[in-house]
DNA sequence: GCCTTTAAGATTGTCGACAATATTTATAGA
DNA sequence: TCTATAAATATTGTCGACAATCTTAAAGGC
């Protein structure tokens, strides 16, 4: 072996132009810094990320499959602009997916993923206690945790649908209006119980308790929302 | 208004190039024209559709999207082969998803969508006993009826993951396998079955024979799958 | 003064050529 | 004869320029 394969690519540092920028754009639009409804300029983020619009366009495409942005022929893209219907809506799928998904982590999970994550839950216990949550909890711990059930299930097109369809425009809900942080204990408390059935092996159970516990986030959620519409006071009224 | 809208586009003829190869492509693959795991040469195909490379790598690219084609950086695509595995892995999320659009199909399809895809099982019904189904109804007349649902559900997430992800996909196989045929009248009994719960506004009712009739189906499947294995002998023993 | 029509500008779609990477073939050595 | 290296070939990735379409702004008519 040569000295050449001392950078070892952990992470292709770059399969192709459209993978790397892809990914940043990624970032972008879930942190916020692409903003929703934002118009995308294929030449001005062309000249911003320093490729020619081939690649971006392929970026774009890819993002159009993530469900993070729309595009209209002739017209151009668009970031992605939840409404709170598209997002409860969301939230009714996730329910009726990721329970399944629970069901059959109970049946198929290896019990070294079902102790790695035990292992990741006392990593959020310790977040939460140090009030660390706001930082990382908050935004990607919970989805970490959720992807890992969904990969426990070992059902490869659950995984696609969630991972490619709905898992990024969470994130960027997640970001974006900062909501989710209300119960972050009572939320790891719920984790815990969810991996007990399925440590337990129950299916039934661990449906029931995943099911509950989206629910209960949805719920959460449309509170919230309906506060938010209070708030601005009623126009016609 | 002027005699030019005497053409009215009814369908757009051509909004792109691109999402016109891109159809057709789709209907190449799911006819088998372009068989399951066919090497997919860019120039070869460029040169076929009588466009640049360009356009048809937007194609291509939209038709990873609808999980039809898979890519690899450098090595190129190829026409997705869908393992059995794989192809009981989409009933089971079928089920799940199909169910929860079952009932709330019942709650939000309206009176005249219903009153129009009992119109539809009407036609379906002629098809059977003239014994046409095998050309129409086999291939795209149970798909229609269960997008139908699909679309009263009134859920659009919902309607984005089946139609976008799992559709095609059921296309392919029931033409390149020609399985699913096996038992139309008693499907049909199925599909009447259920929109008579959506009528009757029995939501529970009509997710529970809607995951019937997609386990059935899948069972069926799992049947024919198994008697093809044995058919071909046991390599090993 | 407002609406319609027209022209200018900008943006997206399409094309052909070049560069980078992977695959295949040929050659040399064991 | 088989393996390993290296050159040759083909394919994919990237780029800049041109064409088609949409949007915006200005001019003209009612």
């Amino acid at each position: 072996m040569s000295d050449k394969n001392n950078i070892l690519p952990l992470e292709p540092i770059t399969r192709t132009l459209a993978d790397r920028v892809c990914q940043q754009i990624v970032t972008a639009i879930v942190k916020g810094e692409l903003p929703a409804g934002y118009k995308i300029s294929e030449p001005e983020l062309a000249r911003m990320y320093g490729i020619s619009r081939g690649p971006l366009r392929e970026a774009i495409r890819r993002l159009e499959g993530l469900r993070l942005i729309e595009r209209k022929a002739h017209v151009g893209a668009r970031v992605v602009k939840l409404s709170a219907q598209e997002l409860i809506e969301i939230y009714h799928v996730r329910e009726a997916l990721e329970g399944m998904a629970c069901r059959l982590a109970a049946d198929n999970m290896s019990d070294k993923e079902i102790a790695s994550l035990k292992a990741l839950l006392d990593l959020h216990e310790q977040s939460v206690e140090e009030e660390e949550w706001s930082s990382y909890f908050q935004k990607e711990g919970d989805l970490d945790f959720h992807y890992r059930i969904v990969q426990g299930s070992k059902n490869s097109k659950l995984l696609e649908l969630l991972g490619a369809d709905l898992y990024h425009l969470v994130r960027m809900y997640r970001y974006q209006f900062s909501v989710s942080s209300s119960r972050p204990k009572r939320a790891l408390k719920e984790h815990r119980q969810i991996i007990d059935a399925i440590e337990a092996r129950d299916p039934e159970l661990a449906e029931l308790l995943m099911r509950r516990h989206i629910s209960a986030a949805r719920r959460n959620i449309e509170n919230k929302l309906n506060q938010k519409s209070e708030t601005k006071g009623e126009k016609n009224g």
